[in-house]
DNA sequence: CACTGTGAATGCATTCACAGCG
DNA sequence: CGCTGTGAATGCATTCACAGTG
């Protein structure tokens, strides 16, 4: 992830700061955090944190000390404590953020269906579908509206994100109409690059290149 | 990445000189070359490469020579040639590679249908799921079996590749079942870290994490 | 004593910049 | 002249290693 995406320009002064790489992991702790809680774990140190997420200790450390000092020497980090001021910090404490769908196939879906969002603040607010039999239907609760509505429910209902899912052929296209509509954060899926104007932070998750890739070393190994 | 997945031990020694980063777009190259291909475009330089796929020109260059010398100075790359010599580097030239899906909820099925991958050579071959109701359904054209038969399926039809896209508390499991059956390459699609051996190349692909962080970032701008 | 937080060292990946070639 | 291929420079990210602390 290992992303996938290769370039982003950061803005704010206090963003510069912080590693993309680190800020990335952040959502990763706040996750793992969340199941200690639920686990009524009081203390937790970067080793044991390390070890659950495929990290080393050091890195942990690290990335914590870019936010502040959360830890106790000789006991770790206090679980509930350390959960709270990360989700803070990530922008996700004690509000929502709105998310619109561009494409109700089977990743758009798959991406619905989700649970981790709601926990994390982000909510699905819209869903289109250039599919005329879709139209009207609902998908997790939410009517699919047409393509062409996209810009318009965009601006209607304050979208933050907006989540691209179309095949590549239909991804620009859209990725333009969440810029009309004012969205200042996309995340595309269709295995395609592209453009956006620098004020839009655009993500892109490629569903196959981490398979496509694999054949490389596989070739290169015994059999 | 990205990407998402952190760390991986390169093993041959052909292949510790080629940085993983690249061989990462080496694919997304092989794709790009593809569409030119189909459209007949005879030469292309590295600096409209670079446009097509968001890197830029040195970066373009460089990647590809690590592979070899391809291009003529003044013409760029002879585009079918390029192509050729890529894909057979990937290891996808004139011959495939079986791969096995576990999960066939939204996820696996936005995988099973996404035709690039028979492009590559990519074949599925197998097709498992633990809901009852699902089993002996077809899929793509593929039966779904339980997954209590993966291990044996993965051995009996020589699975390459194991792709996980179950729920995270399944996912150790199933991993375990590809592990068994023999298989030396997994994509991991549940957002959980999984344990292997280093005998086994694991790569992850986490959907949402992209989406999670940008909270972040939108936190920390304007508005 | 176990663990944090962090300078300093290392290791990758990207970018610069330009010699050399067709 | 346009474009490749690549040393050298730069910039990030990770890891080491250890002083400092409860």
């Amino acid at each position: 992830m290992k992303r996938s995406n290769h370039r982003a320009p950061s803005r704010s002064p206090a963003a510069r700061l912080v590693p993309e790489a680190c800020v990335t992991r952040l959502s990763l702790y706040v996750r793992e955090l969340s199941r200690l809680e639920t686990q009524r774990v009081g203390y937790v140190s970067s080793r044991r944190l390390a070890q659950q997420l495929g990290l080393t200790d050091a890195q942990v450390r690290r990335d914590l000390s870019y936010f502040g000092q959360f830890g106790t020497s000789g006991r770790g980090y206090e679980v509930q404590r350390l959960h709270e001021q990360l989700t803070s910090i990530l922008g996700v404490a004690g509000r929502t953020w709105n998310v619109a769908l561009a494409g109700a196939g089977n990743l758009g879906s798959a991406l619905l269906a989700y649970r981790g969002f709601q926990q994390r603040g982000l909510v699905f607010k819209v869903v289109v579908d250039a599919d005329p039999q879709k139209i009207g239907r609902t998908i997790q609760g939410l009517p699919i509206a047409p393509t062409q509505r996209l810009t318009e429910l965009v601006r209607q209902q304050n979208i933050h994100i907006g989540l691209i899912a179309v095949p590549v052929d239909a991804a620009q296209a859209v990725c333009q109409q969440f810029i009309d509509g004012g969205v200042r954060a996309i995340v595309n899926f269709a295995p395609v690059h592209l453009e956006v104007p620098p004020s839009v932070r655009l993500r892109s998750v490629d569903l196959a290149i981490e398979l496509e890739s694999l054949a490389f070393y596989l070739a290169r190994n015994h059999r």
